[in-house]
DNA sequence: CGTCTATTTGAATGTACTCAAAAGCGGTGG
DNA sequence: CCACCGCTTTTGAGTACATTCAAATAGACG
Protein backbone atom coordinates (compact mmCIF):
# COMPACT_ATOMS: atom_id res chain seq x y z
CA UNK A 1 0.00 0.00 0.00
CA UNK A 2 2.44 2.65 1.44
CA UNK A 3 5.03 1.01 -1.89
CA UNK A 4 2.25 2.11 -4.08
CA UNK A 5 1.84 5.47 -2.91
CA UNK A 6 5.60 5.84 -3.60
CA UNK A 7 5.28 4.83 -6.76
CA UNK A 8 2.80 7.23 -7.58
CA UNK A 9 5.55 10.14 -5.93
CA UNK A 10 8.44 8.97 -8.28
CA UNK A 11 6.50 8.49 -11.30
CA UNK A 12 4.82 12.16 -10.48
CA UNK A 13 8.23 13.42 -10.45
CA UNK A 14 9.95 11.56 -13.24
CA UNK A 15 7.47 13.68 -15.86
CA UNK A 16 10.21 15.88 -15.16
CA UNK A 17 13.57 15.01 -13.44
CA UNK A 18 15.48 11.55 -13.52
CA UNK A 19 16.29 10.06 -10.02
CA UNK A 20 19.12 7.34 -9.49
CA UNK A 21 17.95 4.44 -6.82
CA UNK A 22 19.93 5.95 -4.30
CA UNK A 23 17.96 9.43 -4.51
CA UNK A 24 14.86 8.01 -4.98
CA UNK A 25 15.67 6.38 -1.76
CA UNK A 26 16.56 9.37 0.04
CA UNK A 27 13.63 11.09 -0.91
CA UNK A 28 11.13 8.84 0.52
CA UNK A 29 12.56 8.69 3.42
CA UNK A 30 11.83 12.09 3.92
CA UNK A 31 7.73 11.40 3.04
CA UNK A 32 5.41 10.90 6.11
CA UNK A 33 2.18 9.16 5.12
CA UNK A 34 -0.85 10.49 6.63
CA UNK A 35 -4.62 10.10 6.19
CA UNK A 36 -7.13 12.41 6.38
CA UNK A 37 -10.43 11.85 6.89
CA UNK A 38 -13.68 13.41 4.93
CA UNK A 39 -14.35 16.28 6.47
CA UNK A 40 -11.32 16.48 8.99
CA UNK A 41 -8.81 19.37 8.15
CA UNK A 42 -4.57 18.98 7.09
CA UNK A 43 -4.10 22.58 7.83
CA UNK A 44 -6.00 25.26 9.77
CA UNK A 45 -5.60 29.20 9.02
CA UNK A 46 -3.99 30.70 11.47
CA UNK A 47 -1.39 27.66 11.60
CA UNK A 48 1.85 27.50 9.84
CA UNK A 49 2.02 24.87 7.26
CA UNK A 50 5.27 23.04 8.10
CA UNK A 51 4.39 20.56 4.64
CA UNK A 52 3.72 20.61 1.09
CA UNK A 53 1.39 17.63 0.54
CA UNK A 54 1.21 14.66 -2.80
CA UNK A 55 -2.65 13.34 -2.88
CA UNK A 56 -2.14 9.51 -3.59
CA UNK A 57 -5.75 9.16 -2.77
CA UNK A 58 -8.98 10.88 -2.40
CA UNK A 59 -9.44 14.27 -2.76
CA UNK A 60 -8.55 17.77 -0.41
CA UNK A 61 -9.25 21.41 -1.08
CA UNK A 62 -8.02 24.64 -0.31
CA UNK A 63 -9.98 27.68 0.67
CA UNK A 64 -9.92 31.04 2.40
CA UNK A 65 -12.83 31.90 4.47
CA UNK A 66 -13.45 35.98 3.77
CA UNK A 67 -14.55 39.02 6.33
CA UNK A 68 -18.20 38.13 5.82
CA UNK A 69 -17.73 34.65 6.46
CA UNK A 70 -17.72 33.65 2.68
CA UNK A 71 -15.82 30.46 1.92
CA UNK A 72 -13.46 30.82 -1.36
CA UNK A 73 -12.04 27.47 -2.74
CA UNK A 74 -8.19 28.05 -4.33
CA UNK A 75 -7.72 24.56 -5.54
CA UNK A 76 -8.79 20.81 -5.26
CA UNK A 77 -6.38 18.37 -5.60
CA UNK A 78 -7.31 14.72 -6.43
CA UNK A 79 -5.03 11.82 -6.48
CA UNK A 80 -1.34 12.76 -8.11
CA UNK A 81 -1.95 16.58 -7.53
CA UNK A 82 0.28 18.62 -4.60
CA UNK A 83 -1.09 21.24 -2.54
CA UNK A 84 -0.09 23.45 0.65
CA UNK A 85 -0.39 27.52 1.50
CA UNK A 86 2.20 28.55 -0.27
CA UNK A 87 2.77 31.92 1.57
CA UNK A 88 2.51 30.34 5.24
CA UNK A 89 5.02 27.34 3.30
CA UNK A 90 7.49 29.44 1.88
CA UNK A 91 7.61 31.91 4.76
CA UNK A 92 6.82 29.56 7.42
CA UNK A 93 4.61 32.10 9.00
CA UNK A 94 0.86 31.80 10.18
CA UNK A 95 -1.09 31.30 7.01
CA UNK A 96 -5.27 32.15 5.92
CA UNK A 97 -5.81 28.94 4.13
CA UNK A 98 -7.49 25.88 5.27
CA UNK A 99 -7.07 22.37 3.75
CA UNK A 100 -9.61 19.60 4.42
CA UNK A 101 -10.67 16.68 2.94
CA UNK A 102 -13.93 16.33 0.62
CA UNK A 103 -13.33 12.52 1.08
CA UNK A 104 -10.79 9.97 2.79
CA UNK A 105 -7.71 10.88 1.68
CA UNK A 106 -4.25 9.68 1.60
CA UNK A 107 -1.30 12.18 1.30
CA UNK A 108 2.81 11.81 2.29
CA UNK A 109 3.98 14.77 3.80
CA UNK A 110 7.64 16.71 2.95
CA UNK A 111 8.86 19.24 5.65
CA UNK A 112 9.83 22.62 4.13
CA UNK A 113 12.96 21.96 6.07
CA UNK A 114 13.35 18.74 4.28
CA UNK A 115 12.93 20.18 1.19
CA UNK A 116 15.63 22.66 1.45
CA UNK A 117 17.89 20.78 3.26
CA UNK A 118 17.00 18.34 -0.18
CA UNK A 119 17.29 20.75 -2.28
CA UNK A 120 21.09 21.60 -0.89
CA UNK A 121 22.05 18.39 -1.56
CA UNK A 122 20.21 17.06 -5.01
CA UNK A 123 20.03 20.12 -7.14
CA UNK A 124 17.03 18.25 -9.18
CA UNK A 125 14.88 18.64 -6.42
CA UNK A 126 14.99 22.30 -6.66
CA UNK A 127 14.95 22.08 -10.33
CA UNK A 128 11.34 19.75 -10.19
CA UNK A 129 9.65 22.50 -7.34
CA UNK A 130 11.10 25.14 -9.84
CA UNK A 131 9.43 23.81 -12.64
CA UNK A 132 5.78 22.61 -10.58
CA UNK A 133 6.14 26.29 -9.02
CA UNK A 134 6.23 27.38 -12.45
CA UNK A 135 3.23 25.54 -13.92
CA UNK A 136 1.35 26.37 -10.89
CA UNK A 137 2.26 29.88 -11.50
CA UNK A 138 0.36 29.58 -15.02
CA UNK A 139 -2.78 28.00 -13.80
CA UNK A 140 -2.71 30.59 -11.27
CA UNK A 141 -3.06 33.29 -14.19
CA UNK A 142 -5.03 31.58 -16.16
CA UNK A 143 -8.02 31.41 -13.73
CA UNK A 144 -7.41 35.17 -12.67
CA UNK A 145 -8.13 36.16 -16.41
CA UNK A 146 -10.94 33.65 -16.57
CA UNK A 147 -12.37 35.15 -13.66
CA UNK A 148 -11.76 38.64 -14.95
CA UNK A 149 -13.11 38.16 -18.88
CA UNK A 150 -15.76 35.41 -18.34
CA UNK A 151 -19.60 34.91 -17.35
CA UNK A 152 -20.62 32.63 -14.47
CA UNK A 153 -22.14 30.39 -16.64
CA UNK A 154 -18.89 30.49 -18.73
CA UNK A 155 -16.61 29.61 -15.93
CA UNK A 156 -18.99 26.95 -14.75
CA UNK A 157 -18.07 25.38 -18.27
CA UNK A 158 -14.11 26.09 -17.78
CA UNK A 159 -14.55 24.67 -14.23
CA UNK A 160 -16.17 21.17 -15.62
CA UNK A 161 -13.48 21.05 -18.59
CA UNK A 162 -10.70 21.43 -15.59
CA UNK A 163 -11.78 18.84 -13.35
CA UNK A 164 -14.06 16.57 -14.96
CA UNK A 165 -13.38 13.65 -12.98
CA UNK A 166 -14.66 15.81 -9.97
CA UNK A 167 -17.97 17.63 -10.97
CA UNK A 168 -19.67 14.14 -9.70
CA UNK A 169 -18.11 13.74 -6.25
CA UNK A 170 -17.50 17.52 -4.88
CA UNK A 171 -20.62 19.34 -3.54
CA UNK A 172 -22.01 21.81 -5.56
CA UNK A 173 -21.73 24.21 -2.97
CA UNK A 174 -18.00 23.90 -3.06
CA UNK A 175 -17.65 23.94 -6.99
CA UNK A 176 -20.00 27.30 -6.09
CA UNK A 177 -17.32 29.16 -3.98
CA UNK A 178 -14.37 27.87 -6.86
CA UNK A 179 -15.79 29.87 -9.64
CA UNK A 180 -17.13 32.71 -7.64
CA UNK A 181 -20.79 32.65 -7.08
CA UNK A 182 -23.49 31.39 -4.41
CA UNK A 183 -25.23 27.98 -4.35
CA UNK A 184 -28.39 29.44 -5.45
CA UNK A 185 -27.06 31.10 -8.58
CA UNK A 186 -25.30 27.87 -9.64
CA UNK A 187 -28.46 25.95 -9.08
CA UNK A 188 -30.75 28.49 -11.07
CA UNK A 189 -27.60 28.41 -13.77
CA UNK A 190 -27.61 24.45 -14.22
CA UNK A 191 -31.01 24.64 -13.99
CA UNK A 192 -31.20 26.81 -17.52
CA UNK A 193 -28.97 24.51 -19.22
CA UNK A 194 -30.50 21.94 -18.73
CA UNK A 195 -33.37 23.34 -20.03
CA UNK A 196 -31.79 24.16 -23.40
CA UNK A 197 -28.97 21.21 -23.65
CA UNK B 1 24.42 53.89 -17.37
CA UNK B 2 24.48 50.22 -18.63
CA UNK B 3 27.05 49.66 -15.32
CA UNK B 4 24.23 51.21 -13.46
CA UNK B 5 21.69 48.89 -14.88
CA UNK B 6 23.32 46.02 -14.03
CA UNK B 7 24.28 46.99 -10.88
CA UNK B 8 20.40 47.12 -10.08
CA UNK B 9 19.58 43.64 -11.24
CA UNK B 10 22.65 41.80 -9.53
CA UNK B 11 20.91 43.66 -6.28
CA UNK B 12 18.08 42.34 -6.94
CA UNK B 13 19.47 38.69 -7.28
CA UNK B 14 21.56 39.40 -4.36
CA UNK B 15 18.71 39.27 -1.66
CA UNK B 16 18.12 35.52 -2.30
CA UNK B 17 21.75 34.45 -3.77
CA UNK B 18 25.07 35.12 -2.95
CA UNK B 19 27.18 35.06 -6.09
CA UNK B 20 31.27 35.45 -6.84
CA UNK B 21 32.49 38.08 -9.20
CA UNK B 22 32.98 35.00 -11.56
CA UNK B 23 29.27 34.40 -11.50
CA UNK B 24 28.03 37.76 -11.73
CA UNK B 25 30.61 38.59 -14.35
CA UNK B 26 28.85 35.00 -16.64
CA UNK B 27 25.81 36.58 -15.54
CA UNK B 28 25.78 40.02 -16.95
CA UNK B 29 27.22 38.38 -19.91
CA UNK B 30 24.41 36.84 -21.03
CA UNK B 31 21.89 40.50 -20.86
CA UNK B 32 20.47 42.24 -23.27
CA UNK B 33 19.76 45.85 -23.00
CA UNK B 34 16.54 47.24 -24.43
CA UNK B 35 14.90 50.09 -24.61
CA UNK B 36 11.28 50.51 -25.29
CA UNK B 37 9.50 53.69 -25.85
CA UNK B 38 6.06 54.63 -24.63
CA UNK B 39 3.08 51.90 -26.40
CA UNK B 40 5.38 50.56 -28.10
CA UNK B 41 5.52 46.60 -27.34
CA UNK B 42 7.98 44.02 -25.59
CA UNK B 43 5.64 41.36 -26.55
CA UNK B 44 2.59 40.17 -28.76
CA UNK B 45 0.59 37.50 -28.15
CA UNK B 46 0.63 35.25 -30.67
CA UNK B 47 4.29 35.27 -30.32
CA UNK B 48 6.57 33.19 -28.81
CA UNK B 49 8.29 34.73 -25.27
CA UNK B 50 11.86 33.87 -25.91
CA UNK B 51 13.25 36.25 -23.23
CA UNK B 52 12.41 36.82 -19.35
CA UNK B 53 12.86 40.84 -18.83
CA UNK B 54 13.94 43.16 -15.88
CA UNK B 55 13.32 46.66 -15.61
CA UNK B 56 16.00 49.10 -14.68
CA UNK B 57 13.62 51.97 -16.07
CA UNK B 58 10.38 53.13 -16.71
CA UNK B 59 7.12 50.91 -16.74
CA UNK B 60 5.67 47.75 -18.84
CA UNK B 61 2.02 46.33 -18.60
CA UNK B 62 0.94 42.77 -19.66
CA UNK B 63 -2.47 42.11 -20.30
CA UNK B 64 -4.49 39.79 -22.34
CA UNK B 65 -7.75 40.99 -24.44
CA UNK B 66 -10.67 38.73 -24.48
CA UNK B 67 -13.40 37.66 -26.78
CA UNK B 68 -15.48 40.63 -26.43
CA UNK B 69 -12.27 43.00 -27.25
CA UNK B 70 -12.14 43.87 -23.59
CA UNK B 71 -8.31 44.40 -21.82
CA UNK B 72 -7.49 42.89 -18.72
CA UNK B 73 -4.41 43.54 -17.07
CA UNK B 74 -2.27 41.07 -15.21
CA UNK B 75 0.64 42.62 -14.01
CA UNK B 76 2.26 46.46 -13.98
CA UNK B 77 6.32 46.13 -13.94
CA UNK B 78 8.03 49.50 -12.36
CA UNK B 79 11.69 49.40 -12.09
CA UNK B 80 13.24 46.11 -10.06
CA UNK B 81 10.49 44.01 -11.25
CA UNK B 82 10.44 40.95 -13.80
CA UNK B 83 8.09 40.18 -16.07
CA UNK B 84 7.23 37.69 -18.96
CA UNK B 85 4.33 35.45 -20.38
CA UNK B 86 5.46 33.18 -18.10
CA UNK B 87 3.34 30.54 -19.83
CA UNK B 88 5.18 30.95 -23.35
CA UNK B 89 8.05 31.48 -21.54
CA UNK B 90 8.27 28.23 -19.95
CA UNK B 91 6.22 26.12 -22.88
CA UNK B 92 8.05 28.03 -25.49
CA UNK B 93 4.62 27.91 -27.61
CA UNK B 94 2.50 31.20 -28.92
CA UNK B 95 1.56 32.83 -25.72
CA UNK B 96 -1.79 35.29 -25.42
CA UNK B 97 -0.06 38.21 -23.27
CA UNK B 98 0.56 41.51 -24.80
CA UNK B 99 3.50 43.25 -23.03
CA UNK B 100 3.96 46.81 -23.80
CA UNK B 101 5.06 50.36 -22.43
CA UNK B 102 3.52 52.88 -20.28
CA UNK B 103 6.18 55.28 -20.58
CA UNK B 104 9.74 55.17 -22.21
CA UNK B 105 11.41 51.74 -20.57
CA UNK B 106 14.53 50.31 -20.14
CA UNK B 107 15.02 46.34 -19.81
CA UNK B 108 17.72 43.73 -19.35
CA UNK B 109 16.82 40.67 -21.45
CA UNK B 110 17.54 37.11 -20.37
CA UNK B 111 16.69 34.28 -23.14
CA UNK B 112 15.14 31.02 -22.04
CA UNK B 113 17.86 28.83 -23.83
CA UNK B 114 20.47 30.94 -21.66
CA UNK B 115 18.44 30.91 -18.07
CA UNK B 116 18.44 27.19 -18.67
CA UNK B 117 21.89 26.34 -19.53
CA UNK B 118 22.61 29.06 -16.52
CA UNK B 119 20.30 26.48 -14.37
CA UNK B 120 22.56 23.79 -15.35
CA UNK B 121 25.74 25.60 -14.99
CA UNK B 122 25.19 27.86 -11.51
CA UNK B 123 22.56 25.74 -9.68
CA UNK B 124 22.29 29.02 -7.63
CA UNK B 125 20.45 30.50 -10.39
CA UNK B 126 18.10 27.98 -10.23
CA UNK B 127 17.70 28.75 -7.00
CA UNK B 128 16.71 32.69 -7.18
CA UNK B 129 14.19 31.92 -9.96
CA UNK B 130 12.75 28.90 -8.00
CA UNK B 131 12.36 31.59 -4.70
CA UNK B 132 10.88 34.63 -7.13
CA UNK B 133 8.65 32.16 -8.68
CA UNK B 134 7.30 30.99 -5.24
CA UNK B 135 6.72 34.63 -4.54
CA UNK B 136 4.62 35.40 -7.84
CA UNK B 137 2.31 32.22 -6.97
CA UNK B 138 1.85 33.83 -3.81
CA UNK B 139 0.68 37.75 -4.60
CA UNK B 140 -1.01 35.62 -7.87
CA UNK B 141 -3.31 33.67 -5.41
CA UNK B 142 -3.53 36.72 -3.09
CA UNK B 143 -5.13 38.54 -6.44
CA UNK B 144 -7.03 35.93 -7.23
CA UNK B 145 -8.66 36.27 -3.65
CA UNK B 146 -8.99 39.64 -3.69
CA UNK B 147 -10.85 39.45 -6.79
CA UNK B 148 -13.07 36.63 -5.33
CA UNK B 149 -14.11 38.13 -2.10
CA UNK B 150 -13.60 42.00 -2.23
CA UNK B 151 -16.14 44.76 -3.83
CA UNK B 152 -14.61 47.49 -6.57
CA UNK B 153 -14.04 50.21 -4.12
CA UNK B 154 -12.11 47.78 -1.56
CA UNK B 155 -9.91 46.23 -4.78
CA UNK B 156 -9.08 49.88 -5.82
CA UNK B 157 -8.05 50.52 -2.34
CA UNK B 158 -5.83 47.60 -2.48
CA UNK B 159 -4.64 48.38 -5.58
CA UNK B 160 -3.66 51.55 -4.81
CA UNK B 161 -1.27 50.31 -1.63
CA UNK B 162 0.03 47.77 -3.50
CA UNK B 163 1.13 49.58 -6.22
CA UNK B 164 1.32 53.41 -4.04
CA UNK B 165 4.15 54.88 -6.75
CA UNK B 166 1.92 53.86 -9.62
CA UNK B 167 -1.67 55.81 -9.17
CA UNK B 168 -0.55 58.93 -10.45
CA UNK B 169 1.71 57.25 -13.37
CA UNK B 170 -0.83 55.17 -14.88
CA UNK B 171 -3.99 55.92 -16.56
CA UNK B 172 -7.20 55.32 -14.93
CA UNK B 173 -8.36 53.29 -17.64
CA UNK B 174 -5.82 50.76 -17.18
CA UNK B 175 -6.00 50.86 -13.33
CA UNK B 176 -10.09 49.64 -14.15
CA UNK B 177 -8.41 46.82 -16.46
CA UNK B 178 -6.31 45.49 -13.62
CA UNK B 179 -9.10 45.29 -10.63
CA UNK B 180 -11.96 44.17 -13.15
CA UNK B 181 -14.10 47.02 -13.60
CA UNK B 182 -15.19 49.47 -16.81
CA UNK B 183 -13.55 52.61 -16.83
CA UNK B 184 -16.74 54.67 -16.01
CA UNK B 185 -17.42 52.57 -12.93
CA UNK B 186 -13.98 53.37 -11.86
CA UNK B 187 -14.62 56.87 -12.54
CA UNK B 188 -17.95 56.46 -10.61
CA UNK B 189 -15.79 55.02 -7.33
CA UNK B 190 -13.55 57.78 -6.98
CA UNK B 191 -16.14 60.63 -7.42
CA UNK B 192 -18.07 58.68 -4.83
CA UNK B 193 -15.11 58.36 -2.45
CA UNK B 194 -13.53 62.43 -2.60
CA UNK B 195 -17.01 63.53 -2.20
CA UNK B 196 -16.90 61.41 1.33
CA UNK B 197 -13.26 61.71 2.18
C1' DC C 1 -4.22 75.19 -32.11
C1' DG C 2 -6.51 71.04 -33.35
C1' DT C 3 -7.13 66.25 -32.92
C1' DC C 4 -7.30 62.12 -30.46
C1' DT C 5 -7.87 59.77 -26.33
C1' DA C 6 -9.10 59.67 -21.44
C1' DT C 7 -12.32 60.94 -18.02
C1' DT C 8 -16.72 62.35 -16.25
C1' DT C 9 -21.65 62.20 -15.83
C1' DG C 10 -26.33 60.36 -16.43
C1' DA C 11 -30.15 57.14 -17.48
C1' DA C 12 -31.49 52.57 -18.43
C1' DT C 13 -30.29 47.76 -18.04
C1' DG C 14 -28.53 43.23 -16.53
C1' DT C 15 -26.07 39.86 -14.03
C1' DA C 16 -25.66 37.99 -9.93
C1' DC C 17 -26.92 38.46 -4.87
C1' DT C 18 -30.01 38.36 -0.66
C1' DC C 19 -33.44 36.53 1.94
C1' DA C 20 -36.87 33.14 2.63
C1' DA C 21 -38.99 28.83 2.24
C1' DA C 22 -39.59 24.27 0.34
C1' DA C 23 -37.83 20.00 -1.38
C1' DG C 24 -34.24 16.49 -1.74
C1' DC C 25 -30.62 13.56 0.04
C1' DG C 26 -27.52 11.02 3.06
C1' DG C 27 -26.26 9.32 7.21
C1' DT C 28 -27.46 7.66 11.85
C1' DG C 29 -29.84 5.59 15.52
C1' DG C 30 -33.76 3.37 17.35
C1' DC D 1 -35.43 -1.11 7.98
C1' DC D 2 -37.38 2.98 8.48
C1' DA D 3 -37.75 7.55 10.50
C1' DC D 4 -35.64 11.50 11.66
C1' DC D 5 -32.14 15.06 11.52
C1' DG D 6 -28.96 18.08 9.36
C1' DC D 7 -27.14 19.73 5.30
C1' DT D 8 -27.45 20.61 0.33
C1' DT D 9 -30.04 21.98 -3.50
C1' DT D 10 -33.92 24.17 -5.61
C1' DT D 11 -37.12 27.88 -6.47
C1' DG D 12 -39.00 32.59 -6.21
C1' DA D 13 -39.39 37.59 -5.37
C1' DG D 14 -37.07 41.65 -4.57
C1' DT D 15 -32.59 44.14 -4.66
C1' DA D 16 -27.87 45.90 -5.59
C1' DC D 17 -23.63 46.40 -7.69
C1' DA D 18 -21.68 47.14 -11.79
C1' DT D 19 -22.38 47.53 -16.94
C1' DT D 20 -23.92 49.59 -21.27
C1' DC D 21 -24.72 53.25 -24.15
C1' DA D 22 -24.57 58.04 -25.01
C1' DA D 23 -22.92 62.58 -24.70
C1' DA D 24 -20.22 66.23 -22.68
C1' DT D 25 -15.81 67.74 -20.78
C1' DA D 26 -11.05 67.64 -19.94
C1' DG D 27 -6.25 66.58 -21.05
C1' DA D 28 -2.22 65.20 -23.69
C1' DC D 29 0.51 65.22 -27.70
C1' DG D 30 2.07 66.64 -32.04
Amino acid sequence: MSQANHQTILANIARHIELTPAEQARFIQLLTPKTIKRKQFLLNAQQVARHVAFVTAGCLRAYTIDDNGFEHVLQFAPADWWITDMYSFISQHEGDLNIDAIEDTEVLLLSRQDQLQLFDDIPKFERFFRIITEKSMVSSRKRLIDNLSLTAQERYNTFCNYYPTLINTIPQKQIAAYIGVTPEFLSKMRAQASKKG
